[in-house]
DNA sequence: GCGACAG
DNA sequence: ATCTTGTCGC
């Protein structure tokens, strides 16, 4: 386990002290395990939401029973903004609150699904392999936009995929979760192959184009982020 | 050097 | 991420 004062501790003050944690940690990400059945047992999303000009960072982690997509558990911490964003240094921005959340829950979490990436990263170490490293949980990266990588539009049909592309190399894969609609972009965190990533994703968007873990904890962070601003309303 | 760039 | 109204469509 890893205590959040040590965490917080250790976090880099810049981004070359950055890129050297992502070099030293990378070679931890477990990818030999297929991971979670999809459908199976709890499944956690994660969501941060910041207040820059109050230097506030709210996160949430919302359990789902993975058959019913109910909710079975919610957590939320805030805290201070511990890093800028940097494209590809997100991780250092959202992990601390993220990680306390994920501590303040009683269940196990089951699998982790990020809103952001894993393996598809400059370095191969994005959020969601940071986050599983960080952890041991198994984790997987759901993103909204291809990032700096290459794709072919998907067929239409809700389902359809195409490979992610760094280069010749595939880094994930783009899924069309709603036919029609544009695809979401899906890669292995940490101890899940992108099969059971993909099926995941699916099985986590019956109705909408973001899976239900990224929906329900967006949703709550933001809340937690309004409650936190109530409660320290001057800066 | 310039532009692009998860959230 | 965040700032923001109405609007088109199932």
């Amino acid at each position: 386990m890893n205590d959040l004062e040590s965490l917080a501790d250790r976090w880099p003050a810049d981004e070359r002290a950055a890129r050297a944690v992502q070099d030293e940690l990378r070679g931890r990400v477990v990818l030999d395990e297929p991971g979670p059945r999809p459908g199976t047992g709890l499944v956690t999303g994660v969501d941060v939401a910041y207040d820059d000009t109050r230097d506030l960072v709210a996160a949430a982690a919302v359990v789902l029973d993975a058959a019913t997509l109910d909710v079975v558990e919610e957590s939320t911490a805030v805290g201070r903004i511990s890093f800028p964003y940097v494209p590809g240094l997100l991780a250092f921005r959202e992990i601390p609150t993220v990680v306390a959340a994920l501590a303040g829950l009683a269940a196990g979490p089951g699998l982790v699904v990020c809103d952001g990436y894993g393996l598809a990263h400059p370095r191969r170490f994005g959020l969601a392999s940071h986050l599983g490293v960080l952890t041991g949980l198994p984790t997987i990266g759901v993103a909204k936009n291809p990032f700096t990588f290459a794709y072919e539009e998907p067929d239409a049909p809700r389902g359809s995929t195409a490979p992610l592309l760094d280069g010749e190399e595939e880094v994930g894969r783009a899924l069309r979760t709603r036919d029609g609609v544009k695809p979401v972009f899906v890669s292995v965190g940490h101890r899940t192959s992108l099969d059971t990533a993909c099926a995941w994703t699916l099985n986590l968007t019956p109705k909408y184009r973001q899976p239900e873990t990224t929906r329900r904890a967006d949703a709550l962070c933001r809340r937690a982020l309004a409650e936190a601003q109530e409660g320290a309303p001057r800066t």
